[in-house]
DNA sequence: TCGCAGGTGGTCG
DNA sequence: CGACCACCTGCG
């Protein structure tokens, strides 16, 4: 079960719970344990982060425990890993330049002090925000795990570790490549009950051949099933493009409240997020999401 | 039962 | 352009 694992001390600015519970990933899981599984990379990974100082609040500094569940060597994509977690990013520096930019942003950074925005593969994030237009997170999960169950590759483990990951609603598998999902029909996608998305997918995949992986929010924009909102989400999420302000309905809720827009008013939202937060918008937007869930929970 | 959930594409005025 | 509206599906 415990595979080869890697330690990094002195991690700041990083909470697991915040990073993988504020919207932008869907294949990680948090065991009662406190640490978190899920299948990324094409790994399937057990993350732990554990405070080495006393428990101020998140973003304080602590150490980063990584274990392969798959037999993989995690030392030698130690570097991947840490890029996906967006570890070589100086989060002080961005909560403070926009800590300084109203108090209520200041607010919002305290709220998700431990957020980062993962660097996720593009195809993935592409699929991934394409199965979650006009839909709700537990579907969404359902469908991509169904997916990479479906047409993915399997990703090879034991069988006490595959099912543990079973129990917890992961298929130990990848999300399928586009030229696997090109060659498939909706009819062949119908057992991932994806209603009308199916088609904007296999449309998608086809695109994408055709013209290659796209390269920025323009390129995303201009696939089939990809809206202003879905192709923000996969610039920021999948191509780094931290200027990316997605706008969906927790958004608008937030906006709203927090700076009294009217919800409908979403091109104000865009031009205020631009002119305001400049290169740091999806920060800004992570910070505000969170903030938003995190208080309509209570 | 019916509206809603991380919107988009299509159609009108 | 901006304002509708249909759309798969599962849950409260």
């Amino acid at each position: 079960m415990a595979g080869q694992s890697i330690t990094i001390d002195g991690v700041r600015d990083l909470d697991l719970t915040q990073t993988f519970g504020c919207g932008q990933c869907f294949r990680w899981r948090r065991l009662p344990d406190g640490s978190w599984t899920g299948i990324a990379l094409a790994r399937a990974v057990n993350m732990r982060f554990e405070p080495q100082k006393a428990p101020a609040g998140s973003g304080g500094p602590g150490r980063l425990t990584i274990t392969a569940l798959d037999g993989s060597d995690v030392r030698r994509d130690r570097e991947r890993w840490l890029s996906y977690l967006d570890l070589y990013r100086d989060y002080g520096a961005v909560k403070g330049a926009l800590s300084g930019v109203d108090p209520r942003m200041a607010e919002a950074v305290e709220a998700g002090a431990g957020i980062r925005i993962l660097r996720q593969d593009i195809w993935e994030t592409i699929l991934s925000f394409m199965i979650s237009q006009n839909n709700n997170i537990p579907r969404i999960r359902g469908c991509i795990e169904r997916l990479a169950g479906l047409a993915g590759c399997r990703i090879p483990l034991d069988q006490g570790t595959e099912a543990a990951l079973r129990a917890e609603g992961l298929e130990p598998c990848t999300l399928p490549e586009p030229e696997v999902l090109a060659g498939m029909s909706c009819a062949d996608l119908e057992p991932v009950h994806l209603g009308y998305r199916d088609r904007y997918l296999l449309a998608a995949a086809r695109e994408v051949l055709e013209r290659g992986m796209p390269e920025s929010y323009d390129e995303v924009l201009a696939l089939t099933g990809a809206g202003p909102k879905v192709a923000g989400c996969i610039a920021l999420f999948g191509l780094g493009e931290t200027a990316s302000f997605p706008i969906d309905v927790w958004m608008r809720r937030v906006m709203a409240e927090v700076y009294g827009f009217d919800e409908r008013d979403v091109k104000g939202m865009r031009d205020f997020a631009a002119a305001r937060y400049g290169r740091l918008g999806g920060f800004a937007q992570q910070y505000l999401y969170y903030f938003i869930r995190e208080k309509s929970q209570k």
